[in-house]
DNA sequence: ATAAAGTGACTTTTT
DNA sequence: GTCACTTTAT
């Protein structure tokens, strides 16, 4: 085997390993894409093993288009049949083919994260509570979370009131994406894994077929997608999973790292290799990655190593606002470029949050750079196209009311509220959707629903439903492009758009990306685009195309390199983000994020933080990143030389100044620490900060309960 | 039924 | 400071 004389021995013994359960611990930068890949090929070249028996799972389609490429480098054609692809895209395949034994049929659309909303609010609405009460994205994210645990809405655990109003609206919300034959998001994965629980034939017929299974992004996997993983493999047990604890950035989203420590019990047999050594940066990026990273508890300590050198020292600025921050840095892209130190394609920045983009790109534009910025949500969020695709989804699936809501009366055709209610009600009594109506007004003009209906709100409705009736039949003869160009033809949506005014153009000019998107859907079903365009992420934006920097979140860097990175936004309240500080999980998840940016950069990286930032279009003076803290001096380059540094006095002027007359607090108690208390009794620490140089404790006492003393003052005992 | 004007919520990350 | 949603006026 050639190939395999190009990797490392624990590379070597991944690609070879044998059958079972084998987890990869795959640091950053040490070529686990690589590994997945010659696994891959191993198994159909070496082994032969047929691709159609082989199933390899990613987070994002761009990873999954990545590895396909690259397997096909490797094997050539003999890579057909092979199934790869996102988790969401696999089990959409599945449901469309498994429908009979689902309360749903095969054309259901998928509903993304607006849809969502509006199918929330819309409940809230119908269920008389009070939208400012229960917000409806606090109560998607309820839902969200249940299924991601796998729970339907009967399973809902309740213990309080508002669980019990969660609990009916998801009820709701359940029913109202199955009328209108729609599935979330988290449906694709939730009604899989139901699907292989439930049928035991079904999961045969798909365990038996999936001979090997290999998992990128283990530690980013989700209840569901474990117990999903866990029924594929359960005929063959062959499972091959790849991940990093310390790369698990998706928390909020379900993910759930200790899958990791799950895996390892329900596969006791399992192998376990570690990918320690490095491909991609200097060891001085390494080094500043693991003090970052050694912080938070629990973890299995990794010693990441390159043979790249050291390299360059870290750039660490700080700049007066976030203006200057941007300024800042695309002068010194410039600067570099013009030295022709790099190119202008080596260079990536990276932000906490999607806000901060916006005042990159007035800086980039200033100075009249180009850069790329990723993210499908720009785009796909755009009103003009989500009207477009709202109508080819409902000409594809009449049922789905969120796009016949959306559309019926844009561009204006007398259909108002009032219509709507009346069309609701009526739909309703029937028991059909409100878009069956409507087609079947269209298809047979002397149908009862026009007696039914007011005059006026019939004649309307006709008139939309004629439109709709024509697309509808023709669709299974037209290309994608095809129809969209019909119904923006029958619409006349050009003029509606086209208001003279500049922001029209760019909004027909959208339509018309969109239409670009939709001709490469030629000899592909409209399914195919509609399903596509649902699931293109963030990431999968970013191509390597346009030697120009690129811009995005930390989230989004994962999986990339970049000669040159620069992070931005270093304080406290960005990152890490205020809405973590509450959570000790989610402040860890945090410090993950950053680790993940840092491990980007393969020769030279720059942190940055302002001294005043705007919130809430005030400006506001922001602490230094309290993980800034951690970075070793040496690592650093013109940062002052000090023994036992103490980032906390050279990054805050306001501390350095005040040291002198306020002696610095350092916390004494920890959470589950016992003490006592001369009138309280015993206690347990449950919570300790320091705010304003005195230390804040949280304890729970035996007989009083919970008490917030301030350390200095309580004279509080430790007991062993 | 629609356009204009006013209110308030909001910013974490995304398949 | 921005957007989405609601109220008010035509």
């Amino acid at each position: 085997m050639d190939m395999l004389r190009e990797l490392n021995p624990q590379q070597q013994q991944a690609v070879t390993a044998g059958t079972g359960a084998i987890l990869v611990l795959a640091g950053p930068g040490s070529g686990k894409t690589r590994v997945l890949t010659q696994r891959i090929a191993y198994l159909i070249g070496y082994l032969g093993v047929r691709p159609y028996h082989v199933l390899a799972v990613t987070f994002t389609n761009k990873a999954a288009r990545e590895m396909d490429e690259r397997i096909g480098n490797l094997l050539g054609e003999r890579n057909r049949g092979l199934t790869l692809g996102t988790f969401h895209s696999i089990c959409g395949r599945i449901l469309r083919r498994e429908a009979q034994y689902l309360p749903f049929d095969p054309n259901y659309v998928i509903f993304d994260a607006d849809d969502q909303i509006r199918v929330v609010k819309q409940v809230v609405k119908d269920l008389n509570l009070n939208d400012k009460l229960y917000r409806p994205h606090g109560i998607h994210g309820s839902i969200s979370r249940a299924k991601n645990e796998l729970l339907f809405p009967d399973d809902f655990p309740v213990q309080t009131y508002r669980d019990e109003v969660v609990k009916r609206v998801y009820e709701r919300y359940q029913k109202m994406l199955l009328a209108s034959n729609a599935l979330d998001f988290d449906d694709m994965l939730l009604w899989t894994a139901y699907l292989l629980g439930q049928m035991p034939a079904v999961r045969e017929r798909y365990a038996r077929r999936y001979e090997h299974i290999l998992v990128d992004e283990f530690q980013d996997t989700n209840m569901v997608q474990y117990t999903l993983l866990k029924h594929l493999a359960s005929f063959h047990q062959n499972i091959f999973v790849v991940g990093d604890a310390d790369q698990s950035i998706y928390r909020w989203r379900g993910a759930d790292y200790r899958n990791v420590l799950r895996f390892e019990e329900d596969y006791p047999d399992s192998q376990v290799i570690l990918l320690e050594q490095n491909y991609r940066s200097t060891q001085t990026i390494l080094d500043t990655a693991m003090a970052v990273i050694d912080q938070n508890p629990k973890r299995t300590p990794k010693k990441l190593f390159t043979e790249r050198g050291d390299g360059r020292k870290i750039t660490l600025r700080e700049l007066y606002d976030d203006r200057e921050m941007a300024a800042f840095l695309v002068g010194q892209i410039a600067k570099d470029v013009a030295a022709q130190k790099n190119e202008p394609g080596d260079f990536a920045v990276m932000y906490r949050t999607n806000a901060q983009s916006r005042i990159l790109e007035e800086a980039f534009l200033a100075a009249g750079f180009p850069y790329k910025l990723v993210g499908a949500q720009r785009f796909y969020g755009r009103r003009e196209v989500k009207d477009v695709i709202a109508y080819l989804r409902l000409v594809y699936n009449p049922r789905d009311e969120i796009s016949l809501m959306r559309v019926i009366n844009t561009p204006r055709r007398g259909i108002g509220d009032k219509s709507i209610l009346t069309l609701r009600t009526y739909a309703g009594q029937q028991n059909l959707s409100p878009g069956e109506i409507v087609l079947q007004m269209g298809l047979y003009p002397d149908s009862e629903h026009g007696e039914a209906l007011p005059n006026r709100v019939a004649t309307s409705l006709a008139g939309f439903g004629r439109l709709l009736s024509s697309w509808h039949t023709q669709k299974d003869d037209l290309t994608p492009m095809g129809l969209m160009d019909l119904i923006l033809g029958d619409i006349d949506y050009r003029t509606y758009l086209e208001d003279g005014t500049e922001e029209g153009k760019e909004r027909w000019e959208n339509v018309m990306e969109l239409r670009r998107l939709a001709s490469e859907y030629e000899n592909r079903s409209l399914e195919a685009f509609l399903e596509n365009i649902a699931l293109v992420s963030d990431q999968d934006t970013l191509d390597d195309t346009g030697n120009v920097p690129t811009l995005l979140t930390l989230h989004a860097a994962k999986g990339l390199e970049f000669p040159v990175v620069f992070i931005i936004g270093l304080n406290d309240g960005t990152l890490p983000h205020i809405r973590s500080f509450e959570d000790p999980e989610a402040m860890h998840e945090e410090r993950r994020l950053l680790y993940v940016g840092i491990t980007r950069a393969e020769d030279q990286l720059y942190l940055l933080y302002a001294l005043n930032r705007f919130n809430y279009g005030y400006m506001e003076s922001a602490d230094p990143s309290r993980y800034l803290e951690d970075i070793p001096l040496e690592l650093v380059s013109g940062a002052p030389a000090r023994q036992n540094s103490n980032y906390g006095a050279i990054f805050r002027p306001e501390r350095w100044d005040a040291s002198e007359e306020i002696e610095s607090v350092e916390q004494q108690y920890h959470p589950g620490m016992n003490v006592n208390h001369a009138a309280w009794g015993d206690g347990m620490v449950l919570n300790s900060k320091i705010e304003d140089h005195e230390e804040i404790v949280d304890i729970f006492f035996e007989d009083v309960g919970l008490k917030r003393v301030v350390a200095s003052l309580a004279r509080l005992e430790i007991k062993p």
